[in-house]
DNA sequence: TCCATATTTCCAATATCGTGGAAATATGGA
DNA sequence: TCCATATTTCCACGATATTGGAAATATGGA
């Protein structure tokens, strides 16, 4: 992955209610969420959150798809992993002491 | 961690010049550098340096000590694989499209 | 004590972000 | 065609972030 690529993700995800809203879509999981429940859940104008579902979107970390009326979201987990995996390698340079860890966690809980 | 925490380190890395102090940090390793040595390094005026060092420090991803005149500022790589395993834990969910590219990236780069 | 070096703090200007009202667009159904 | 629903776009306001000049602080050495 490039900087420029992570930087947006990064900051995609640096805000309280962007970052809720990829929570849900992760719990949503493939099947997605439709706009309007999400600014419901969120508790958020409808237009309010369709800025933050495009920045979001345009970091690519998520997608939308029309769907009759509604606008299904998805989250792009192919995206949050390769952000997990530009994390890891751009930043932590085999260290150790920062990889053990994240082993640690993906062999317990995760996979 | 908890959500605040890792907005804060997200918000830290999601800045260009922060990123790249990051980075040069990490790759600088335990032994750490004296800000004057970043602010060279990443040609950025030494009052704006210390804005953004300041930052990533509130966020707790790097420690400055005073070492003589000069503050050695070094990563903390506890903090960084906290706000990954944060990553992996919130929002993957234990997913393995998830979990498996970054065990991959482990495995192979990493450990 | 005085000076040079290293860094920070103070402050103000500019830029970018987050928010939501109002209007526009897209879809489906009567 | 007309209307209701779902979402977005347009726009502007207030808040927050980024930047760097100038001055302040801390340290070490002569």
């Amino acid at each position: 992955m490039e900087t420029k690529a992570a930087l947006s993700q990064l900051s995609a995800l640096a805000q309280e209610n962007r970052l809720s809203v990829f929570r849900l879509l992760v719990k949503a999981g493939h099947d997605g969420l439709p706009a309007g429940d999400i600014a419901a859940a969120l508790s958020v104008p409808p237009n309010t959150l369709s800025a933050q579902l495009n920045i979001l979107s345009q970091s690519g970390l998520v997608t939308g798809q029309r769907q009759g009326r509604s606008i299904i979201y998805s989250a792009n987990f192919d995206a949050i992993s390769g952000l997990i995996v530009f994390l890891m390698e751009d930043c932590c340079e085999g260290r150790e002491d920062v990889c053990a860890p994240v082993l640690e966690m993906a062999r317990s809980a995760c996979c």
